[in-house]
DNA sequence: ATTTTAAAAGTGAATATACACATTTAGCGC
DNA sequence: GCGCTAAATGTGTATATTCACTTTTAAAAT
C-alpha cells in the first residue's frame, strides 16, 4: 500500500478487504446454514426473523437500514418467511407503509433456534480463541464502512 | 455467553458472529461493487479473474478451495466471466477436469481495475484507522473457521 | 473386456443481494 | 378538487451462494 506506486494484483491478494469479507462469510454462513437446518431456516433467516421481533411494526425501509441492507433486497427475504408462515404483513401506518409482525410460529422458531445458534456461537468462538470479542468488534466497524 | 444460562435473543443480538459478518460483508461488497461499476465487473469478479490469473490450467475444485467457495458456486460463477469473453475454459486435463485460463480482455480487465481498487480499499483502510491489518488477519482467520 | 469405483464437474431448486426503474399513497399548494 | 411531489414499496434483471442429485470420465479390479 505504498503512496505513489501503482497498485499490483499481489496488493490485492495480500490487502483486500472486500475479498476477504466475502472469503470469510461464505465460510461462517456454511457453518451457521448447517447449523441451524434441524428447524429449517438459514442463518440469514434467524437473523431476520429476530430483527422482526424487535422491530415489531417498523417499515420495511427501516429495517433494512437496521440490517445494513438494501430494501429491496429486504423485501424479497420476507417472501419465504411470509410464505413458511412465520412473519405477518399488514397495510398499516404512514402512505404505502406496509407493518411487518411476527407469527406464533415465528416466535416458536426463534425459540426453537436458540440452543441450534448457541452451539454453533460457541464452536466458532472456540475456535477464534480470546480475541474472538476484538472480532466481533470489527465487524461491527466494518458493517458501518458505507 | 455464559456457560449454563439459555441462550436469550439478546445474546444473539449482542454476539452472532456470523450475523456481523453477513452485515459487514453487504456494507464492503456495495462499497466495493460500487467502484468497480466503471469497468462492469462486481468485486467478486475481479477476485476470481484474479484468481483465474494466479491459478491457470488449474481444475475447478481446486480453485473454489482457495476462494472458500462451494465448488458449483464457483462453477457458476464462471459463466458471466466466460460470456463476458473474460475468462476460457478447456477441457485438458485429468479425467472430466476443466482447465480455466485469462483471455486477452481479462488480463486487461485486471488492469484497469488496479486504480479503481486502490482506491475504494485506501478509502476503506482510512476509515477502519490503524488496525487495518488486525481486521484483515482477523478476516483471513474467519475464512479458516470451517 | 466388463464392471466398479472414484474423481471432476454439471444441473435443479432455493435463497440472498443489489441496481434501475416503476408503482402506489397521501399530504400540500393552488 | 386537482395536480404535484415525496415517501414507501414493488418489479425486472442479473449476479452470488449453497445443497442434493446427476453426469461424465478414466483408472482399477475382476
Amino acid at each position: 500500500m505504498a503512496k505513489k506506486r501503482p497498485a499490483t494484483l499481489e496488493d490485492v491478494q495480500n490487502n483486500c478487504l472486500a475479498m476477504r469479507a466475502q472469503k470469510a462469510v461464505r465460510t461462517m454462513t456454511r457453518a451457521y446454514d448447517e447449523a441451524m437446518r434441524p428447524i429449517g431456516v438459514t442463518s440469514a433467516q434467524f437473523t431476520l426473523l429476530m430483527y422482526v421481533k424487535s422491530g415489531a411494526g417498523q417499515s420495511i425501509s427501516f429495517m433494512a437500514e437496521m440490517l445494513s441492507m438494501e430494501r429491496t433486497t429486504l423485501t424479497r427475504n420476507l417472501r419465504p418467511l411470509e410464505k413458511a408462515g412465520l412473519v405477518a404483513i399488514s397495510n398499516e401506518g404512514y402512505r404505502r407503509t406496509r407493518s411487518i409482525s411476527l407469527t406464533e410460529a415465528g416466535e416458536q422458531k426463534l425459540k426453537d433456534g436458540l440452543p441450534l445458534w448457541r452451539e454453533v456461537q460457541e464452536r466458532t468462538v472456540r475456535k477464534l480463541g480470546d480475541n474472538w470479542r476484538e472480532t466481533r468488534r470489527m465487524l461491527d466497524k466494518l458493517a458501518t464502512i458505507g
